[in-house]
DNA sequence: TCTGGGGTCCTAGGACCC
DNA sequence: TCTGGGGTCCTAGGACCC
């Protein structure tokens, strides 16, 4: 039989902050989406106080205002940073681990000898966690990974140990009876109404129902569900695969009716794009580019449109990345709208060694190109990002986002680093 | 005034082929 | 009234996740 435990830090982003500002402990926090847009995280104390996740942050500025919750914007050089952490602490544990979020890893424990108390494993990883890093963690063990994701969410809610284990059947059974069939991991909002409509409401109906009929009328990924709950595993430990598709976009601080700080953006997001791109040693075939105005004004003129553009041959040069995605732009641009958000989207990505040159392009060149950006990757690597950056990116980005309420980035800038007064 | 960003997988249907 | 059968590939859109 196999084991997963899900490991999932508990409030993430809010204990990254109290991790380095321990007065906060106890009090309600509030992370912010970028712009400073939504609630994203929230404190215990925070969610106390009925803030739900997603909400616009200025439907809910009195009663933080009034109940003195902390408001941070997010700090994702923290937050990523401090997940490393993490991950490589739960390698330690563990070697077998997918990492499935910035807060979350499945572990497969199928090779741990059978009289081997993992409960007690738990705890000392939990324990350890705490003492290294101080981000508290739940912990959820069961035979297939749906039912360790349940066994988490009971783990966080009903216990004090932070550890719950469903391999127990009539433990499982109980669970399940008292679990609504939303709040299992794959069964969103259209599917639970769909099947609240065949009466399925909780997670034992939905196991208990033919998964030859699900599949029918639901398709392989419910049917999938039907079975884990069922303790029949049927999805494994993934590997981190490289992504296919790498995306970065941004809402606007203030909106943008120019051409030039459009341009500006586009280039900035195409140059984001492009690095993670090569981080991860891969090449794209294609970009898709988009604008639009903002979609929650509908009194105000709405424009929005894309465009999808295929590459020559693939690339992870920014430079020519840029200048496509800016051509891109100008068949886009309509003058007359207040522009919102927009970004780029590389597409069709392959790896940096399959390598399929143009019959006609200039395999020198192309070699230089792939040098320069080295240079210019190994030199924001160690004096900074942005130390060196395309002129069309621009200087003054008055388009930037909204971040008011940061915290430093306590790990991984010298100039930022926690202060400690003796 | 203020409303996030970044992903994956599956399926149905059309185009096309022999 | 009759107008094959079987297959692949691609894409858009839907649904879900954190």
């Amino acid at each position: 039989m196999s084991i997963y435990a899900l490991v999932d830090c508990n409030n993430f982003y809010a204990s990254c902050e109290r991790v380095f500002q321990p007065y906060l402990n106890n009090k309600p926090i509030v992370v912010l989406s970028n712009n400073d847009g939504c609630i994203v995280a929230r404190s215990n104390e925070a969610k106390a106080l009925g803030i739900p996740m997603g909400a616009p942050m200025h439907e809910y500025r009195k009663i933080c205002i009034n109940n003195n919750v902390k408001i941070f914007s997010s700090n994702y050089q923290l937050y990523g940073d401090m997940s490393q952490r993490v991950m490589d602490s739960l390698k330690h544990f563990c070697p077998n681990i997918e990492i499935y979020s910035i807060d979350e890893a499945f572990l497969q424990l199928d090779s741990f000898e059978k009289n081997f108390d993992l409960i007690k494993y738990a705890l000392h990883i939990r324990q350890k966690l705490n003492i290294w890093l101080g981000i508290p963690v739940s912990i959820g063990i069961a035979p297939t990974k749906t039912l360790a994701k349940i066994a988490n969410h009971v783990a966080k809610k009903s216990t004090s140990t932070g550890i719950f284990d469903l391999r127990d059947i009539n433990q499982r059974e109980n669970i399940l009876t008292a679990l609504p069939i939303n709040e299992i991991w794959g069964i969103g909002k259209r599917l639970s109404l769909k099947l609240n409509e065949l009466g399925i409401n909780t997670a034992k109906q939905l196991r208990d129902a033919n998964p030859k009929y699900i599949r029918k009328h639901f398709g392989v990924v419910v049917e999938r569900i039907v079975l884990e709950l069922n303790g029949i595993s049927c999805l494994g430990l993934e590997m981190v695969k490289p992504k296919k598709n790498i995306t970065s976009s941004r809402s606007f601080g203030k909106p943008i009716t120019e051409l030039q700080p459009l341009s500006e953006a586009i280039s900035h997001y195409a140059t984001r794009a492009c690095i993670k791109l090569r981080n991860q040693s891969s090449k794209a075939q294609g970009i898709y580019v988009f604008i639009t105005t903002n979609k929650h004004k509908p009194n105000e003129p709405q424009y929005r449109n894309s465009m999808i553009q295929g590459f020559v041959e693939p690339t992870a040069d920014t430079n020519l990345i840029i200048r496509i995605a800016k051509n891109c732009l100008d068949q886009l641009y309509r003058s007359g709208y207040k522009y919102k958000k927009a970004g780029v989207i590389l597409t069709d990505i392959i790896s940096n060694r399959h390598k399929q040159n143009d019959l006609f392009s200039e395999n020198d060149l192309q070699d230089k190109r792939e040098k320069l950006m080295q240079v210019v990757d190994n030199i924001n690597a160690q004096m900074g990002t942005n130390t060196i950056f395309n002129a069309a990116q621009g200087i003054t980005r008055h388009w930037r986002m909204r971040e008011e309420m940061k915290s430093n980035r306590y790990t991984t800038c010298w100039d930022e680093l926690l202060q400690v007064v003796v």
